[in-house]
DNA sequence: TGTACATCAGTGAACGCGCGTTCACTGATGTAC
DNA sequence: TGTACATCAGTGAACGCGCGTTCACTGATGTAC
């Protein structure tokens, strides 16, 4: 019955082995917990199970932690970008609709990256990595949007910036007033159904989807 | 040449008069200059010119301030929502455009005000009078969408309640990635101009606009 | 395989600071008579 | 109009706390020979 672990606890080794990592993911669940203000380096330190002196092996400052950990959000949502949009397949239309649905999931299933990079208050441009981490995530929706509105009889066809910007800015309201925040403020639709309507009507008006139903 | 003021600078008297507003008003610039956490009891007293202990004859805590601050940009908020819809006048469309105007133009005019309603992690349930007051702003926006909405015929129409969560978001949405937050990471078009083509899309795929233009 | 030593990744204690809040106080004001 | 007194809105000093960060240190590891 008993194990190893109950009197002889995992009991870390001097070297933690992977400490950086650690310290990242600690920084994660405390800023998804307590709010982007809630992280502090001693309780990252302490979730870690380390001393509060060291997280300073790996990281200059409290801001390079978070900066880091933005940075992972931004290649894992890159990737999820990338992933949904599928080289514009099965066609154009339904790939830049599951772009959409990527942002609103990455927000769901990664709140602590999703914090860390729109709501803590860092700057994109802190580092390179960052800026282009960041760029890389937005020039998927750029591309799909290019994609889409080429397909717009000229003459009333908006510039395809000007869309990526405009679902791009439902997204992020969406995620930030119906998914995040608070129940108290929320829609009675949830967040999945508002943007899918809301991205629908939207192409609706730009005359790619009938006008019907 | 020489003004009183230099010599004998605006000495206070003992009693200040109008405390508490001043102590929002500092919360205000605090907030507006420093971000949703640079604002400080000890700093708002020190704009205001009183000891750190003053602050707490008016109110029994940072968050009570904050919560004040944010009440206030919500009356303002809905005032300006209620103005700019004008009971419908002259067009239920332009009505419900003005209000995503004054969406907007909220926000720009009175930054402090919004990062206390929607960036300082506060909720709009703390009292009674805050949530009475954030939903009467939305209500005004929900009131247009009804109007709206009506003029759609039936059979093809979304609920009400659902166009105006779309609009709150995509103005949101909006606000928070091209009005706020750092140029570096902003659009190449205003947020006005996004705000104003995004809602002219929207619209027409409401099949409220004409599909031309 | 064994040893000496440089390097690395931790520790533990301490620092200075600014924060939110409290306390006993005092000066100013308003009011009853 | 003058005085006594309750009430109000400030003061100044102090509190305990947790924070980010630094420092001299030490145990573990990797490597040259």
């Amino acid at each position: 019955m008993h194990r190893r672990s109950e009197h002889m606890k995992p009991k870390r080794k001097y070297h933690h082995g992977n400490l950086k990592q650690a310290l990242v993911d600690a920084t994660l669940k405390l800023v998804e917990d307590k709010g982007p203000n809630g992280f502090t380096m001693a309780e990252a330190a302490k979730l870690a199970g380390v001393s509060t002196a060291a997280p300073y092996r790996h990281f200059r400052s409290r801001e390079e932690i978070l900066g880091e950990a933005a940075l992972q959000g931004f290649e894992i949502f890159a990737d999820l970008m990338e992933f949904a949009y599928n080289d514009g397949k099965p066609s154009p239309l339904a790939a830049f609709e599951a772009t959409g649905h990527a942002y609103l999931a990455f927000a769901q299933k990664y709140p602590g990256h999703y914090i860390a990079m729109f709501e803590s208050g860092l700057s994109f441009n802190m580092n390179s990595e960052l800026a282009h981490a960041a760029l890389r995530a937005k020039s998927v929706l750029h591309r799909a949007a290019e994609e889409l509105v080429s397909r717009i009889p000229p003459g009333k066809k908006p510039p395809s910036s000007m869309v990526s910007d405009h679902i791009w800015a439902m997204s992020h309201g969406v995620v930030e007033l119906y998914s995040r925040g608070e129940p108290g403020n929320r829609s009675i639709y949830s967040a999945e159904n508002l943007l899918e309507t809301g991205i629908g009507i939207y192409l609706r008006g730009l005359g790619l989807l009938e006008p019907d139903k």
